[in-house]
DNA sequence: ATTATTTTGTTGCTTATCCCACAAACTACT
DNA sequence: AGTAGTTTGTGGGATAAGCAACAAAATAAT
């Protein structure tokens, strides 16, 4: 290649150069574009386009639609792909059952997707009330409004941002709280199951420790089995759904007495849903 | 009107409703981009294109091609302004500290911006060792190497993103580390002394329960004394700075035997071989 | 109820980014 | 050297984002 000079500007760069410019540029500055960097570095866009996707690999960065962001904190992991399509059906259960919660309350509030959606949402209420979790997202959402927020002990885990252990089990049976509010990525006509021990374990010691035992889960859930049981049907109070279950684990709630509170779709629109050719779905 | 609209209900949302989830999903997450806020929110890319703009026109978020992204490093906004300014040398300190640790050594680490800048310079070196911290960051940028990271019980204070009060005091002394890395808000002959009364406890546990005292602070903090005091010069073993104390400080800190270790600032090239080891597998 | 104002959606078009595969250039190693 | 492996650049088609102006609702005001 033709060692384009330009005002000033470095001829090549090596590879880990480039990227640790990139890493103080950020530190700088929330957020870099590719175009930007290219001119800069008088690379190619494909060249920093894979420097950014390599740094997102390590996690180092945050990338985003034509270039890249700090990773903020440390990144909160947002286990996403499937998440974002979710996104909207979360919302609706995490906005119903916020809506529960009063002032004064006392509540535990596990880690995953759907609680983080539902700190979001009694943040944006605004709830004056004393909230126990073992989720970093969840203490942090919270933490900035009226709420007062205790947070668990325990050993970290990156993959949910939340602690787990004994020292998070013995933590949680100082307390007793009026309401539990649980997500969970099993659930079937008999009870509540997860994939990971470990947040198992928590997830049954809030529930033991709760007056109101609620769970939030989406209907993509339903039938799911995980590897570890956590309760069944008869630990629980309510859950709060974004569809109404089928027959058979309709039938087995219901023998259960357990309030079903389903987030409706579309409570006031009648035209909306005629004018909707791109995005029939949410 | 739209009084109880509250629960569950995120069929349509009004343009203040829909920008303040902007700003607390940006509280989680590095970035957000259009089309997934389009279809979050069940609106229109213009619509979203819109918001942003406004939020960017205020300074609340940073606008991004395709998206935006948390004003500056701000999301532990705490801190402070000049948090910002003197990342260099947290860095070269931290750096500098993060070189003592060994593999398999135990520590404590507690909150504040050179604490997370050391953080970061672990994980860069990815140390296997045991961390006990009370700083959210602090435990999310280590939790994802190789390090295990316990997080300390407490309430949730945002103006740090850490834990405070008598739980996290109490779990501590459930604890002996080999080693105790602490930041200061002040520092001079007299001693250690921060601003915040809870911060103070938290230090001067974590000082007695560790058999190495180790103080980062930056020279800005020289003279300064805050509040409450956490530490005369004879509870410490070593200080990271990156200059040399003047004559008063310093005779203070030889007459106390303390280890000044000086991050001297030529040295350079840290960051591009820190990251040399992580590229390889790319 | 009827305007006025604000807010949102849509259309058409331009531009930028993405992704993939392959070729060119560079580096390291025997 | 020469070869193998890596790193970078180029091209083209697909996709997404930007922009501007106008139309359609929704909301507020009279």
């Amino acid at each position: 290649m033709v060692p384009a000079e330009q005002g000033g500007n470095v001829g090549k760069l090596k590879k880990s150069e480039r990227r640790a410019q990139i890493l103080l540029e950020l530190k700088l500055r929330p957020h870099v574009r590719i175009s930007e960097l290219a001119r800069r570095f008088n690379a190619s866009a494909e060249t920093l386009r894979r420097d950014l996707d390599a740094l997102a690999q390590d996690g180092l960065i945050h990338r985003a639609h034509g270039g890249a962001s700090a990773p903020s904190r440390g990144h909160y992991p947002s286990l996403d792909e499937r998440t974002v399509e979710r996104t909207a059906e979360r919302e609706r259960i995490a906005h119903l059952a916020a809506a529960e919660v009063h002032d004064g309350e006392t509540l535990m509030i596990d880690s995953g997707s759907t609680t983080i959606e539902l700190a979001k949402a009694l943040a944006y209420r605004d709830v004056s009330c004393s909230i126990i979790t073992n989720s970093l997202p969840v203490a942090m959402t919270l933490g900035h409004g009226a709420a007062n927020v205790m947070l668990c002990p325990g050993e970290y885990q990156p993959s949910e941002s939340a602690v787990i252990g004994t020292e998070t089990l013995e933590f949680l049976r100082n307390y007793t709280v009026d309401r539990c509010m649980i997500g969970t990525s099993g659930f079937s006509a008999e009870g509540v199951s997860e994939t990971v021990h470990g947040f198992a374990a928590i997830k049954r010691e809030m529930l033991r420790r709760a007056g109101l035992r609620q769970l939030l889960v989406g209907s993509e859930k339903f039938g799911q089995k995980g590897l570890v049981r956590v309760a069944g049907l008869d630990g629980l109070d309510t859950i709060f759904v974004d569809a109404r279950p089928q027959k058979k684990l309709l039938a087995a709630l219901d023998a259960a007495g357990i309030d079903i509170r389903v987030a409706d779709r579309v409570p006031t629109r009648t035209h909306s849903e005629q004018m909707k050719p791109r995005e029939e779905n949410t």
